[in-house]
DNA sequence: CCAAAAGTGTTTATAGTACACCCATGC
DNA sequence: GCATGGGTGTACTATAAACACTTTTGG
């Protein structure tokens, strides 16, 4: 095998993945199940070794994509751990990235998924190998944090969402019940929904209301440097 | 020289570090001009590989320590820059963090740096080497962004400061002015500051009250969980 | 017609903003 | 005694929180 040479000692460079997944009810993560030592049969976060021509945001989407099969996501860096020792073989430093995966691509996934890459809910996340339940810990405090400000909920939802859809990830996240009218109210004043024609019918009550992302009204905005409270 | 071998290619790894002190004027940061190869001559954060057995947060305080006599600031991890090409020498993978000086440490530091290590007002700053002038405005907009809701901006100022001089720091962080009374009100309801009974004479003028930060109170504070709007 | 969830306004409380005068100090 | 910056309170505005009834739908 070639070997690749330097003056001095290089650390390995690896990118792991917390991916979020919603169905409406809890929040899902999506782990890896190693089937090499270290933690050896553990569940992991999916990651991989950060090729020499690579960019990091690529290698995450390369191991979403190889290990997962999911594509096209939403995702941006947490933050880069590297503790030494928190990989007993050598010593690596892990750039984490969030993943965020609209309900129907969840849908999809669950019965495809192999047996070693699987969806779990986060409560019963527990026993991750290295240090991935702290890297999950920040993947959480993001998403509770970002979700206040920045209409990222939308990535987890479909194309067209429903608002009893949107309430009920936003309580899920963060983990409290919101106010009906006050949650309409807020998320109608920012004026980034398009109202559809569509309804969500199905059980017997009133059939609810698809509703749209504004993706270009929202990009003028950022764009024009309006720091937006959502 | 001894050589380091592996079985693939490995990103070299460095951290830089974004490091802003306050006179009671304008914001400054820290630059070394560069003595050798690529963009020799410019100016760039000071910033060192990382060594195999060294956490990433030593290896800032270590490069700061070495390269500009600064010990036991304020740090933290802002982001990771990893382009293909953002070094042209090899590939090489950027952590960055943020250290926040204090003012009587400034103001030391101010007349003994060397002329390769300088304090530049942040309006004065250009054309620096690598993409480090990216790296410069991620860790304003955090500070700009922290500053509003954690009691960050005490690292900058003196163990003991004056309201007025907060204020100060906080409408140069902001860049717009504040309402005099309306800070006295903000600052003083987090009930985090301890009131002195010295004074900062000097000036035709009323005397300003120092203040101390309460770090006891703000840990018991985090500590339970509350989230402090500051 | 009944159960179940969707949709909608008003009132109250809280937080943020605007604004002006007196006070201590050094010269 | 006057110029300079320090210290303080109140009224107004905007935003957030509390709260209940009507509507649509399927069975």
């Amino acid at each position: 095998m070639e070997k690749f040479q330097y003056d001095y000692p290089h650390p390995a460079l690896t990118v792991d993945c917390v991916t979020f997944g919603f169905d409406g009810g809890e929040m899902k993560i999506l782990l890896v199940k190693r089937g090499i030592d270290p933690f050896l049969e553990k569940w992991a976060l999916p990651g991989g070794f950060v090729n020499i021509d690579e960019d990091l945001e690529s290698c995450a989407s390369r191991v979403l994509e190889k290990e997962c099969g999911i594509k096209e996501v939403y995702q941006e860096q947490l933050y880069t751990f590297g503790k030494v020792g928190r990989d007993p073989r050598e010593r690596v430093v892990s750039v984490s990235y969030m993943a965020l995966v609209r309900t129907d691509d969840y849908a999809l996934l669950v019965g495809n998924l192999e047996l070693s890459v699987q969806w779990f809910p986060i409560s019963e996340v527990k026993d991750l190998a290295f240090d991935h339940e702290e890297i999950l810990k920040v993947a959480l405090k993001r998403l509770r944090g970002k979700i206040r400000y920045q209409p990222v909920g939308f990535e987890l939802l479909n194309e067209k969402f429903t608002m009893p859809e949107l309430q009920t990830l936003y309580e899920t996240i963060l983990g409290k019940s919101l106010d009906r009218r006050n949650f309409y109210k807020k998320i109608l004043a920012t004026e980034l929904l398009i109202k559809t024609n569509e309804k969500k019918s199905g059980g017997a009550h009133k059939a609810a209301n698809y509703y749209q992302f504004d993706h270009n009204k929202y990009q003028e905005l950022t764009e024009s440097g309006i720091n937006l409270e959502f």
